[in-house]
DNA sequence: TGACTTGTTCAAAT
DNA sequence: GATTTGAACAAGTC
């Protein structure tokens, strides 16, 4: 699923194709992934410019065109970039096609239609409207310690939260508290500073090497519970079985006997009688 | 056949 | 009012 590492090189894709080129035409297939736009702005904004430079926020992409605003893309769960040439590309699910004057196309793809695609004037704007937390790879180590002292909510949840961090997701969220040996429905605020500056480091170090071998996953196979998610693995660390629960609505793995449960014994979290039966 | 999965938003609960 | 929780969304996989 695309998180940060993913939408990182989606970054780079759209660089190394797709930049500098005029833009022909274009395609979309469907209108409901677009944001406070429409199939005939998009056309007027994007045939005859280009694409000239890409940044990202979280999971989101920003693609800035030549005359002014950008081309902004999020991935969802499915969501995918393909270039290549116009007469042979084509893909099933397909949502917006772009091409080019070399008649290459850069086609964006998303089966289970969660992404999003829009046009805005200013990615600083659209960040703060939308209430988004700092990006996961520049929130510096105070901030990140001051915003989970924060909150009582399972440290998975904040971590997952894009209004409180962007670009972390379910699956790096499992990988980042296996490494710290934290359980995931630890209360965030109930974590030491210690603790919360190593969640910091260790956050940071997967993702830029998620991010250096292009989100490539079989090269992270050394980050437990990355790839392979199921409940009764033996852990490489200690040898306990690992467990399913549902925190956040959302498929959580991680091992019990070496992740420590934590939390605020005056504060008492709803989640936290489920470890009291 | 239908349960399960994902990220985000929105509504409801606390 | 702020925070937390959970349902809903689509569609592919098993």
């Amino acid at each position: 699923m695309p998180e940060l590492p993913e939408v990182e090189s989606f970054r780079k894709f759209v660089d190394e194709h797709a930049l500098d080129q005029k833009i022909e035409c274009i395609h979309l297939s469907t209108s409901k992934l677009l944001w406070k736009t429409t199939g005939k702005a998009l056309k007027e904004a994007l045939v005859g410019n280009k694409l000239v430079a890409t940044q990202r926020h979280g999971k989101f992409l920003f693609v800035e065109l030549n005359q002014r605003g950008f081309l902004l893309f999020h991935f969802g769960m499915t969501g995918d970039f393909h270039y290549g040439k116009a007469s042979e590309l084509n893909h099933p699910s397909y949502i917006l096609s772009i091409q080019f004057t070399n008649n290459h196309v850069l086609l964006f793809s998303d089966s289970r239609m969660f992404g999003e695609i829009a046009l805005i004037e200013s990615v600083e704007d659209f960040i703060q409207t939308r209430g988004y937390g700092p990006d996961a790879l520049q929130i510096g180590e105070k901030e990140f310690v001051s915003l989970m002292s924060q909150r009582k909510a399972a440290v998975k949840t904040v971590l997952m939260n894009q209004k409180m961090l962007a670009g972390v997701g379910n699956e790096f969220s499992d990988a980042i508290l296996f490494q710290c040996r934290i359980h995931p429905l630890s209360q965030a605020n109930s974590l030491k500073k210690e603790q919360v500056e190593e969640m910091h480091s260790v956050m940071k170090k997967i993702l830029k090497e998620a991010v250096k071998v292009d989100a490539d996953r079989s090269k992270l196979n050394h980050y437990f519970l990355l790839n392979q998610r199921k409940a009764g693995l033996r852990c490489v660390r200690c040898n306990g079985k690992t467990e399913w629960m549902e925190i956040g609505g959302r498929s959580s793995y991680f091992c019990p006997s070496c992740q420590k449960l934590y939390s605020n014994p005056e504060k008492t979290g709803r989640s936290l009688s489920l470890f009291e039966q």
